[in-house]
DNA sequence: CTGATGACTGATA
DNA sequence: CTATCAGCCATCA
């Protein structure tokens, strides 16, 4: 089979990025574009999100795959949207209408003092 | 081949 | 906050 030897395949890349998926932390989320990186293809965001879309689900948490600065990808509203919010709340994150959060809101200066005194 | 589309992103207005 | 634009890449009509 003269097949081709060369990295960087489609399924190659499909399975790196399905590893960063997987390497995501119960609790957290990650961006697109982040998940992209760490596979080894930077600024190929859109192609993670073309994978996700292929493996459906299978193991993989997509539900801690979220666009940049935490804003969800799909429509507000629509089920697969209120599922991934559902799916993360689950776990911990703290979700603000269609976006996860991921550091406590603004005004920590004042939950400091807060954590110092163990509020 | 061209153009449109999409689980994207960052900059700009 | 929303809207638009340019970039980026794979897939499909």
């Amino acid at each position: 089979m003269a097949n081709d030897t060369k990295a960087g395949t489609a399924e190659a890349r499909a399975a790196a990025i399905r590893r960063a998926v997987r390497a995501v932390k119960r609790g957290t989320f990650t961006s697109y574009g982040e998940i992209a990186r760490r596979a080894g293809l930077p600024g190929r965001a859109r192609l993670v999100g073309q994978v996700l879309r292929e493996s459906s689900d299978h193991r993989l948490p997509w539900h801690r795959i979220t666009g940049a600065q935490g804003r969800i990808a799909f429509p507000a509203g629509s089920a697969s949207a209120h599922k991934q919010l559902r799916l993360l709340a689950a776990e911990g994150v703290k979700i603000r209408g269609n976006r996860a959060l991921a550091a406590p809101a603004p005004g920590a200066k004042r939950s400091l003092d807060a954590l110092l005194w163990k509020f």
